[in-house]
DNA sequence: AAATAGTTGACTATTTTACTGGGTTTACCT
DNA sequence: AGGTAAACCCAGTAAAATAGTCAACTATTT
């Protein structure tokens, strides 16, 4: 489990699908224009959140995308993973041989931090952010942006 | 707060000093060929480590770093966020301007989110991943590598 | 048929990571 | 005093990850 700004990104835009998303689907444009994310990028995100199982995209017309599965469903944790391909970040792959066929100090110790970290992300979930009132108070102003174009 | 591979390099050198340096100075050397990981390299995180008041450098023979606290006073929190120089992930810089005057949504999303991560790492001390006995059984068994150049 | 929007892939620039190599300074030891 | 072991400091660099661009293509709706 890592945490870089690709997984921020990608939950950004998953928490702007999850609010705007109810009835139609949602274009990538949409979302690029209102969190100010390149649209190649979120193009780049989103095919990985689709391969994930998360989202679910509709081409032609009124298409865009949409969640796979409710807000309540999906938690943080999944999202970053599946935009942040994981080298395994030991030597040895996991196998435990990666220091002079010993394991490394790593091993049982950031191995173990990070499968807490991604625990405690896991129980964490896009309906639950969104319920916070300030997070719903901030999507809702942001759809002034868009307004002068529709 | 981010995760990466850099903090991790850092929290591993730090809790092989931690194990080692009760009594005498631990040369970077030592934790270099341990821990398998580029002398200089180490020296860049060591440097900012001090910096942070973490570790204390004592030069000439018989010289290296020891931890500046108890194992019992650092937490992991504090040694990634040393070693992790923190360009403000927001576009504001924290403002709360940076999404057309207004607060995007990372905001209150990513920055509660990384400030929970960061509080959950900061009760994490050296002392106690140490006393968990398979790490110590490792960073035993990692002492025997460098016997055969003493 | 035309327009919309996802899909794919190759390609580029920038930044960060990880490392190399050179030096200087400090302190200990013979 | 001179040698040596170590921290300390810096400039550079190769590799990787991040972020973004571009262009061609496919599917769908109107």
């Amino acid at each position: 489990m890592r945490l870089t700004t690709k997984g921020r990104y990608a939950v950004t835009a998953m928490l702007d699908l999850a609010f705007h998303s109810e009835k139609a689907p949602i274009t990538l444009t949409d979302i690029a224009t209102r969190q100010i994310i390149s649209l190649s990028y979120l193009e780049q995100l989103f095919s990985r959140l689709r391969k994930a199982g998360m989202v679910t995209g509709v081409r032609g017309p009124g298409g865009g995308y949409q969640l796979s599965r409710t807000p309540e469903e999906i938690n943080i944790a999944e999202i970053i993973s599946a935009v942040d391909e994981q080298l395994d970040s030991t030597k040895c792959g996991g196998k435990g041989n990666c220091h002079n066929n010993g394991p490394c100090l790593t091993h049982d110790l950031w191995m173990g931090l990070s499968a807490q970290i991604y625990d405690y992300l896991s129980n964490i979930s896009l309906a639950e952010i969104l319920s916070k009132a300030s997070v719903a108070d901030i999507a809702k102003s942001q759809d002034q942006v868009l307004k002068p174009f529709l």
